[in-house]
DNA sequence: GGTAAGCGT
DNA sequence: TAATACGCTTACC
């Protein structure tokens, strides 16, 4: 999409206004002033309680900055100097490794769905539009652009900008295959382009060019259909003879031609064509041809950046558009010159409070970002730092990376004021299914469900929980958006929840490999004690209907259908549906695993087949036709003081994650059970439920501990606190790795969690040599870090492999010149501006080694440790 | 692991 | 008439 950012500084600092951008030198005769544009907005949106909450936003980023003049004013010459140091030695390092062997080609259609809508009806080309709705709008015209109608505006205030706009409803559809056109045209020049979005791409050309060179004329030649061609180049045909604009060719020969009907490379066939275009080898060239291409298939235009790497090309895309392209060429000066004055709010990945806190620093070009970067590694993180640094020196990624497996999927929707608990279980259920779809569509699951509830002020909160077993079904991942939302409308009773948006996400995906072993039935696990017949042990569908709650089975239309019945009703008690309202803690444990796990458990009774079978923990052939009896057997296994005896599990095929399933679900309790055993021990160790700063968080924590422990406490016997307690249907998994609240490790080993300090604490700790017998495979496992351990008992449950303990603990890695920096979101190195650096619009594309993956947290494990002593 | 927040359409 | 989205990511605790 064309770059509709803001890279205009006015007085004003409301984020609303700097969100939406404005006007920039384009405005002109017919459109409005930057100044009009700001009153017109600015009193459309005063008062409103969106922008309220913009001001309240804006405030926060004021105080992080302040925050960071203080630290900055407290910086010496001497530490200055000493980063200078530091920062420039990384900087040899960085000239050393820059690479310009690549020609990396951006590929951004012009205002790509206003030109979508512009192409397929003629009555709006003259006329100024945007394509979205009256709340917001996705894209507009150049012609609506000069009135500072932009992207991501309300499209009421575009009105106000420009009353004559016209607002043409979004059509994926056809945008979609507009796109397919596209894409189909791009491949040719690099079959392992990277797409992003509808409306951009990303193509290594490199080798396309030197094969080109050896190609002869006629594969560069193209017959032109001047019916597809804008009219800007239409004539500059018929003036000069030839087709001799930036548009195209610089110099391309052209041909009269009078053949009627011919194919062109891409198999489209052009009736009445009249002229021929030979484009020459080199890249822009090259680029030229895939433009004048994509105008002669789908009559829209594109500009296109031509660059060593992918950051540059993105910003040279953005130099001359619309319908323009740029080079620079693969030469480091002319890197520096490109970066030089750029703004740097014109860097992918760099928004709108990066830029006011760089301004704040005096930083508003790329050069003077170069200048800053030893003050700069003292404030910000080491991921944003760097990440700066690469910008400065026109760094990027040479290679496109393969698609990254996404990390998420979710979905989000605003409404007027929803105020009841029926109305927004209702709705989550309805959210719950449209995302189950998606996730379906894609084959995924995801073991983390997010619930998201922005309230009538705007304000944005998030609650997460992770399951032990990924979910994709509707019904899974109610079962826990409903257990959330439940909490967030306790923490506010008496009072009623006020939400404009509610959004369900699904997060924490299994890794290709983890597919993999999961795939693995139950059957292959138990096969490897003893040849067994297990069938129908995945039932295609199961049947859960009959383990949701009836009130909400029942009632399956859409949200507003049921709530227009519900009007209809009259029905004016609120909690109606009060088993919803009141269930939400059994939500976790009817959830889900259980379902599932709970007819695979019926059919296995079913089946009547399983008469011996070989106990995966101890071993022993043990004959039963019942299940429960099978589980109960592996339960007294697990359960006891036998780990150690677990040496005898199969080295082959054992599936972690279907063992877990299997011995886990037999009771639908497991869950909770867990749950219980952590909140006791929190309880049990005198440790306050959260010393978390966030007061939302605080008061959650506390309801969900004042929840639990208001239920009836179970018969069983508390193990010493630091041993851990294991929930009689534990599976091997939670044995070996029982879940400990990373608070009380804390307390465990002397240190709290958020400081500085404890990530040196924590460095050290795992220095500690010590031996860990594996209970997969029986050997001494020596180690330095119970990451690593980990690491290998889990290698020998997936794949009954024993390895060596090569990995090197990487927690320890993290430096310590963070402690008080500033962070910047969506400076993350790992992304190294291969695509925008955050929020992208191709989704989920990363595949960077964040600090954060590596930071995962060691808190539940310490106590193995212990465990296995 | 949970949460806020950044980014780009 | 009133009215400011959605989907993804990462950093931090």
């Amino acid at each position: 999409m064309d770059n509709v950012k803001n890279a205009d500084n006015s007085s004003y600092n409301g984020g609303a206004l700097l969100r939406m951008g404005l006007n920039d030198n384009k405005a002109g005769m017919q459109g409005l002033d930057k100044e009009k544009i700001n009153k017109i907005i600015m009193e459309a949106s005063k008062g409103s309680k969106f922008y309220e909450n913009e001001l309240k936003k804006d405030q926060q980023v004021n105080q992080r900055i302040e925050k960071m003049m203080q630290l900055k004013e407290k910086i010496t010459q001497q530490q200055l100097l000493k980063a200078r140091l530091r920062v420039d030695k990384l900087v040899m390092e960085l000239e050393q490794s820059r690479n310009l062997s690549c020609t990396i080609v951006h590929i951004d259609m012009d205002a790509f769905y206003a030109a979508v809508e512009m192409r397929d009806n003629p009555e709006l080309k003259e006329k100024p539009i945007a394509v979205g709705s009256m709340s917001m709008l996705s894209t507009s015209n150049y012609h609506a652009r000069r009135f500072g109608v932009r992207a991501a505006m309300p499209g009421f205030i575009a009105k106000k900008l420009c009353p004559h706009l016209t607002i043409v409803p979004l059509n994926f559809e056809k945008y979609r295959k507009v796109s397919k056109e596209v894409k189909e045209i791009l491949a040719e020049y690099d079959p392992h382009f990277m797409p992003m979005g509808l409306d951009e791409a990303y193509l290594n050309v490199t080798e396309h060019l030197e094969e080109r060179l050896h190609w002869p004329e006629d594969k560069r030649r193209y017959f032109l259909n001047t019916e597809n061609t804008t009219e800007k180049n239409k004539e500059d045909i018929s003036i000069s003879g030839r087709l001799n604009i930036d548009g195209y060719s610089s110099s391309p020969e052209l041909f009269e031609d009078g053949t009627p009907v011919m194919d062109d490379h891409s198999g489209q066939r052009y009736q009445s064509l009249k002229n021929v275009v030979v484009f020459g080898t080199s890249a822009e060239e090259a680029v030229k041809e895939i433009r004048f291409r994509i105008e002669q298939k789908t009559q829209l235009t594109a500009s296109a950046g031509i660059a060593p790497n992918t950051m540059l090309a993105k910003m040279c895309s953005d130099r001359n558009k619309p319908n323009g392209q740029c080079r620079i060429s693969p030469e480091r000066q002319a890197v520096l010159d490109f970066i030089k004055d750029l703004p740097i709010r014109k860097v992918p990945g760099i928004g709108k409070v990066t830029e006011k806190m760089l301004k704040a620093l005096g930083i508003v070009t790329c050069s003077e970002l170069y200048q800053q970067r030893a003050l700069l590694s003292l404030l910000f993180s080491e991921a944003s730092w760097r990440s700066f640094l690469d910008i400065s020196l026109g760094l990027g990624s040479t290679h496109l990376e393969k698609d990254g497996e996404r990390k998420s999927m979710s979905t989000e929707r605003t409404f007027s004021e929803i105020n009841t608990a029926e109305d927004q279980y209702s709705l989550c259920r309805e959210l719950c299914r449209e995302l189950a779809q998606d996730l379906q569509k894609e084959g995924l699951k995801g073991k983390t469900v997010t619930l998201k509830l922005k309230n009538v002020n705007f304000e944005v909160k998030t609650r997460a929980s992770t399951v032990l077993s990924s979910v994709s079904a509707e019904d899974e991942i109610f079962a826990v958006a409903k257990m959330l939302l439940g909490t967030e409308i306790d923490s506010v009773a008496p009072h009623p929840l006020r939400i404009r948006l509610m959004g369900v996400r699904v997060s924490g995906f299994l890794s290709e490999e983890e597919k993999k072993y999961q795939q693995k039935s139950i059957k292959s696990f138990l096969k490897s004690g003893k040849e067994l017949d297990f069938p129908k042990l995945q039932p295609e569908k199961p049947n859960q209907e009959s383990l949701t709650e009836s009130s909400e089975a029942s009632s399956r239309g859409s949200f507003f259908d049921k709530k227009r019945a519900a009007r209809q009703l009259n029905c004016n008690n609120p909690f109606a549906n009060e088993s919803v309202g009141k269930q939400h803690f059994c939500g976790v444990k009817s959830s889900a695993n259980s379902v599932e796990e709970a007819n695979k458990v019926t059919n296995l009774q079913k089946s009547n087949i399983c008469e011996v079978f070989t106990c995966p923990v101890c071993f022993e052939e043990q004959s039963s036709s019942n299940l429960e009896e099978i589980n109960r057997h592996i339960d007294e296994c697990l359960a006891g003081s036998l780990i150690k005896d677990t040496a005898e599990i199969s080295k082959n095929d054992i599936s972690r994650e279907n063992t877990f399933n299997f011995l886990s679900h037999s009771k639908n309790e497991n869950i909770d059970d867990c749950r219980e055993n952590i909140t006791d021990q929190l309880a049990g160790s005198g440790q306050s439920a959260s010393t978390s700063e966030n007061s939302s968080g605080n008061s959650r924590e506390k309801k969900f501990t004042q929840i639990v422990s208001e239920r009836p406490q179970k018969n069983r016997e508390k193990q010493p606190c630091d041993l851990i307690d294991i929930p009689r249907n534990a599976s091997i998994k939670q044995c070996l790795f029982p879940k400990r609240n990373s608070q009380e490790d804390a307390k465990q080993f002397g240190r709290t969690d958020h400081t500085e300090e404890s990530s040196s604490s924590r460095s050290s700790e795992t220095k500690e040599d010590s031996v860990l017998v594996c209970p997969v495979c029986n050997s001494e496992q020596k180690t330095t870090s119970l990451m690593s351990f980990n690491r290998h008992v889990d290698v020998c449950l997936n794949k009954g492999l024993i390895q060596e303990l090569t990995e090197k603990d990487d927690c320890s890695a993290k430096t310590s010149d963070t402690e008080n920096s500033i962070r910047v979101g969506g400076l993350n190195r790992g992304q190294q501006c291969t695509k925008p650096l955050q929020g992208t619009k191709r989704s989920g594309l990363t595949t960077s080694q964040s600090a954060s993956k590596k930071a995962k947290s060691i808190n539940s494990k310490h106590t193995i440790e212990m465990f296995f002593k």
